[in-house]
RNA sequence: GCGCCCAUAGCUCAGCUGGACAGAGCAACGGACUACGAAUCCGUAGGUCGGGUGUUCGAAUCACCCUGGGCGCGCCA
């Protein structure tokens, strides 16, 4: 509806500039929005207001000539007025929102899915936890956002893969295997000291347990750095099976795990230097190779190859996010945490440097989640080994309301994450107002049919009996679904959808308590049945956007 | 010291990319089940949008400066 009406203004305004009625040469961005007052009309534009300054007349005088050349053949505009300091106002009538019914029901499943994509092949790359330890309340954080962007973006029509990058090379991975190797002395009864820098968990020991059971001494009998390099490639895929399980019961699911040890493997760092090289972007200074990143926006130039030889973490990133390139996809989005902030320059630059366009990069950082157990703070250290993990909060307030919990805030904004209110409040959460009015549907519908009432198709119901304002307000909100679907595809931010489904789910439950859908009226019934089922639909297919449950019965 | 994010009702947060008198949910108070599920609904009360200056016809939203909180600033990953 929105684009429709985007439409007629845009020809209204360019038949006023070809008239020479305005003078303005171009249509500047023409916005339509829903006014929260009603009585400011079913949408609204300022676009008069912003083409003032050119016209040099009253913004109102504008908004009457624009008007003058709208040319509405098909009849959706019940009035449009001038208000205020210049908006125009559309009425719209009330045939126009009953359309949406029968697109629901046309479109099934696709309803609200949209074409922004355009079929761009996109990588989101997420979670990315280092297989040092089990993944905590933060991770899921991020886990729940990027797995919910996939959705979202494939209902944009973006051809999406899910990516998870394994840190399996680099210092941490040194620290597990001495960690584990240490433990690993301790199960067989040697009493040696457990370092702070150490891996503190109670999983290390369990890991160390583990390889006992395996190979029982043998990792005495060789040399100790050759031990602790199995140990911690032992360790890191014992983790990494760990976390691939916590996120199953999470419901977040990846395409693709991608090991940094791979890059190297292959060689695609060096070749990805050596490219750089080419490019003229590298140079040598105290013994080290760096970027030349501060070309492109970074505020210093980054080390690639350290003095002593090793590659940097860096490098990697950056040969990561060159595969990521040749490997065709065309947008790359990055779920980090807000902690990794300052490395976003470097990474676009490095992009840049590639000559690319840092805009095809897109990083949304997540902030922490402070953990929080009865309004007091705990500690979240994975070197320290206190934490909560992700699989201890799924299973004290469960996926659905974990996911809704993490969900339902901007991913800038800081979280706490209190446990025992959000099992205290689980009963309350939102979660279950939306999934409560999803099973409250289902049960009209088999009360209807226990009545032996089929649920009617669009053809079969007059929808004009639909004219109570809940019954339109409803339409409206339905019809609004694809604008938060392509909205929140444009910011990444799933947040939207929560908040959308809340609203939803709140006209839906007062209508309910005010009027009844199952009457004596038979025509009455079936467009309400139609209504209601309509609602279900939507609120089923938003759910599953966010991964989660659409029960019949609660 | 430099940089990024945040600050909106007692609490937790929205606010549609600058719009018309600032919105929810908890918590508080008062109501609604002899018809489709009360995990619901209806009503009351609650705010100088951290403070200030500026840009604009118009600012919670943009710019600058303060204040307060979080996080970064390695040839660590």
């Amino acid at each position: 509806m929105k684009k429709t009406l985007t439409e007629l203004m845009s020809d209204s305004i360019r038949r006023c500039m070809d008239k020479g009625l305005l003078n303005s040469r171009e249509i500047p961005p023409l916005i339509l929005e829903s006014p929260r007052e009603k009585s400011h009309g079913d949408y609204s534009t300022n676009i008069a207001m912003v083409m003032t300054p050119r016209e040099g007349r009253p913004s109102q005088e504008v908004a009457r000539i624009i008007l003058s050349q709208l040319a509405d053949e098909d009849e959706v505009i019940e009035k449009a007025e001038i208000a205020g300091p210049g908006f125009i106002n559309f009425f719209l009538k009330e045939k126009v929102w009953y359309s949406v019914l029968e697109e629901i029901e046309g479109e099934g499943e696709d309803f609200g899915k949209g074409k922004i994509g355009e079929s761009r092949r996109v990588q989101i790359e997420f979670v990315s936890a280092n297989p040092t330890g089990p993944l905590h309340v933060g991770h899921g954080r991020g886990a729940a956002i990027g797995d919910v962007l996939a959705n979202i973006l494939d209902a944009c029509n973006y051809r999406v893969f899910k990516e998870y990058y394994i840190n399996d090379v680099g210092s941490q991975m040194d620290t597990l295997g001495k960690s584990v190797f240490l433990r690993y002395l301790h199960a067989l009864g040697k009493d040696v000291e457990f370092p702070d820098y150490c891996y503190q968990g109670d999983y290390v020991a369990e890991i160390a347990k583990k390889a006992v059971k395996e190979r029982e001494d043998a990792y005495l009998s060789y040399p100790q750095e050759e031990s602790i390099r199995s140990l911690a490639s032992f360790g890191a895929d014992d983790i990494l099976r760990g976390i691939e399980k916590d996120l199953d019961q999470f419901g977040v699911h990846f395409d693709g795990w991608f090991s940094e040890k791979e890059l190297y493997r292959e060689e695609k760092v060096s070749r990805a230097i050596g490219d750089l090289k080419e490019r003229g972007l590298v140079y040598e200074k105290e013994g080290a190779l760096w970027l030349k990143t501060s070309q492109f926006g970074d505020e210093k130039d980054r080390v690639l190859i350290k003095a002593n030889g090793e590659t940097t973490y860096f490098a990697s990133d950056v040969a990561y996010h060159k595969d990521k390139l040749d490997r065709g996809f065309e947008v790359l989005i990055n779920i980090w945490g807000a902690d990794h902030h300052g490395y976003v320059p470097r990474m676009k630059a490095s992009l840049m440097a590639m000559g690319k366009d840092e805009a095809i990069l897109k990083i949304v950082l997540v902030q922490l989640v402070s953990l929080m157990r009865g309004g007091k703070i705990v500690a979240m250290s994975t070197r320290a080994g206190e934490f909560t993990t992700l699989r201890d909060v799924v299973e004290e307030v469960g996926r659905d309301a974990a996911r809704f919990f993490f969900l339902m805030r901007r991913p800038d904004s800081q979280l706490d994450f209190d446990l025992e209110l959000a099992k205290r409040q689980s009963a309350e959460n939102p979660v279950y107002y939306v999934q409560y009015a999803h099973a409250r549907i289902c049960s009209i519908i088999r009360e209807a049919q226990n009545k032996g009432i089929v649920l009617p198709q669009f053809e079969d119901i007059d929808v004009r009996l639909l004219n109570l304002s809940e019954e339109l307000d409803l339409l409206k909100c339905l019809s609004g679904y694809p604008e938060v679907i392509e909205a929140s595809g444009l910011s990444l931010e799933p947040h939207r959808i929560p908040f959308y489904l809340m609203e939803l789910s709140s006209l839906f439950h007062s209508y309910y308590n005010k009027y009844r859908v199952i009457s004596s009226e038979v025509e009455l019934t079936k467009v309400r049945l139609l209504l209601v089922n309509s609602i279900k639909r939507v609120i089923k297919s938003a759910l599953n956007v966010l991964g989660i449950l659409a029960p019949e019965k609660m």
